[in-house]
DNA sequence: TATCGCAGAGTAAACGTTTACAATAAGGCG
DNA sequence: CGCCTTATTGTAAACGTTTACTCTGCGATA
């Protein structure tokens, strides 16, 4: 019996379809005796709601979309996870769309945001250009938003968001590479239009600046937040005239690639060059060396992200509340970084 | 305003919902003049249709699930890739469930599946248990069903699907360590229960028959598909009385931490430990030594997946075209296999 | 015993589409 | 000019729920 609706299960039981419905969503509101009598009658039948109906009846679909650059990236994946336990237990299901590789333009978002398909979105690092146009498309019909991982810039400041202090974070990554000896530091950035990269590069030259030390042009340059892209940055790096002794990456990521390419030029980590990343994945544990970098709570982000968004659905996206979350980090120490060679 | 429906538009340019409607999805049956006026009421009243009631009338979702063990592991992730893209060319968004992280059991995949939230599932390397339940599960009510990635088990053998020839490649990868010299080799394969991995433990053993070779017990050890169990693997596999001079992961993630356990056990890889891996991520080839490994190519698994998926949605799950899909794998010979010591 | 209150069950409308069918308008042909 | 065919539009039902409202009947209270 392929579908079964809530008609059978009522003629089967000789309720009404209401008192079959109030079984299933409100059994209190029904006696005992008729509330076995349904029971049996569904599982007779095989019934199970319809939920493109319950959707559409109710107005919400019960899912989320996440929008994030690149799934493949394993600190994403590990704010995913967070995510998705959270999500699960509040009842949702969520959908992921990536900028990065193009599945997905602004104008679909907005088209699946416009659509009612989800109950609200979870933007993370995404804020810049593509957040920032889903936010002006959903200035009319106003669907729950919240962003993760990176600061909302103020002029949309309106968004609640979670994440940790990138500007002071970074600091501490350079700051750290300083009190090693390190003079000449190089800095591999992720994208220019990526507010989270600005951050980190923001916390980069304000430690540079604290101690008074020069950024020759050409010690920063952009990795796309890919291997391929922090290798080829790496490359440049190298063929400075007056080259880094270190180098921060502005994720793990990208520092994988940079440790490759530096050892691929016959340079010792950490002894020619130190590299420190960002983020904390968990291949940087098993890179040769061992990775040092920042670490985030992904998982953690990723939960009071969900949480944040279930209230603003909840409460119909009430008043307040637009406040970032800022959530600690911590700097893990391996063996990447050490003494300049000098 | 918030919430406008086909009847304002219909209102607007005063015509009926049902010529708004056909506007929209058969142009070709209104007139020219008719449309232009409700194109025009369409933009001025900023409609857009109610995918959930949409969804709902049409019994069809756009929705197509995918269930793969993990989607931090990068060969998912390059799969994705391909189901995404060819999804979206279809129409289709992908909801992802992980099954390794408990994020959804069979039950709950069943529900949503007997609910109706999705057009079809892909199952991705997830046969057994967990997919063979959610098969039996979906016997009544059948659902299209689309199996990636490895072959589906002769009982349930009415399946489509798609995956390399995942023993001759593991025999591949097997001889090719013999034939450097090794004749002393061990195995980590993922886990017991996966299909996927038996098939690469069955090429491994069949290419150590084939040369007479072998296997100790205690040379084949279960990794667990990750990078934790994958060292705990080779630090047994080191601590074997004969322990063999080269390890064949069923995956590169786990041949990412047995790299390094092998290194912190103060061996060169390839000099002391040959080391060869499965699937190539991208991060094998940025390995310390490059990682040689067999190459799968996912993308196009994912695309055809999502076509052979669609073809049986369209088709209403037709008739034939239950055959698997064999696509061609390849040895990528890089540094991390060498001739033994002795 | 009559009345009131209330809990439990039923009736029917509503959600926003799509679509089969009916109706109307238009156009061609005799 | 009238009739028949066809192209276009309108009408209304249907999809499977949920839920406001109505109704019934029972127990308690006066």
């Amino acid at each position: 019996m392929p579908d079964v609706s809530i008609k059978e299960v009522a003629k089967l039981a000789s309720v009404s379809i209401a008192t079959v419905s109030r079984c299933i969503n409100n059994p209190e509101k029904v006696t005992q005796k008729t509330r076995l009598k349904v029971q049996e009658a569904i599982v007779a039948t095989g019934y199970s709601p319809n939920t493109l109906a319950q959707s559409f009846r109710r107005g919400r679909t019960n899912l989320i979309m996440v929008v994030l650059p690149s799934i493949g990236d394993p600190f994403f994946t590990a704010v995913m996870h967070g995510i998705r336990s959270a999500a699960k237990a509040k009842g949702y299901s969520v959908l992921i769309e990536e900028t990065q590789h193009d599945t997905m333009t602004a104008d679909e978002v907005n088209a699946m945001l416009v659509s009612r398909q989800t109950d609200g979105i979870i933007l993370l690092a995404t804020m810049s250009p593509f957040g920032t146009e889903v936010l002006s498309a959903n200035s009319r019909r106003r669907l729950p938003i919240v962003v993760g991982c990176e600061k909302v810039s103020s002029e949309l400041a309106d968004l609640p968001s979670v994440h940790i202090d990138n500007v002071s974070a970074a600091r501490e990554a350079t700051s750290y590479l300083i009190s090693q000896g390190h003079e000449r530091i190089g800095m591999i950035y992720g994208q220019v239009s990526s507010l989270l990269t600005r951050d980190r590069e923001l916390g980069y030259r304000a430690a540079m600046k604290a101690a008074k030390l020069p950024i020759n042009t050409g010690w920063v340059t952009e990795g796309k937040l890919s291997i391929a892209g922090a290798r080829q940055a790496t490359r440049e790096l190298l063929n400075q005239p007056d080259r880094p002794t270190a180098i921060f990456c502005a994720n793990d990521e990208m520092a994988i690639g940079c440790l490759h390419e530096v050892k691929a030029a016959g340079l010792s980590v950490p002894d020619d060059m130190s590299v420190i990343g960002f983020d904390d994945i968990r291949y940087a544990e098993v890179m040769d060396p061992p990775l040092t970098t920042i670490s985030q709570p992904a998982a953690e982000i990723g939960e009071r992200v969900v949480y944040r968004l279930c209230r603003r659905i909840d409460e119909g996206r009430g008043n307040g509340d637009n406040e970032s979350e800022i959530v600690p980090h911590k700097l893990v120490i391996r063996d990447s970084v050490g003494e300049p060679a000098d």
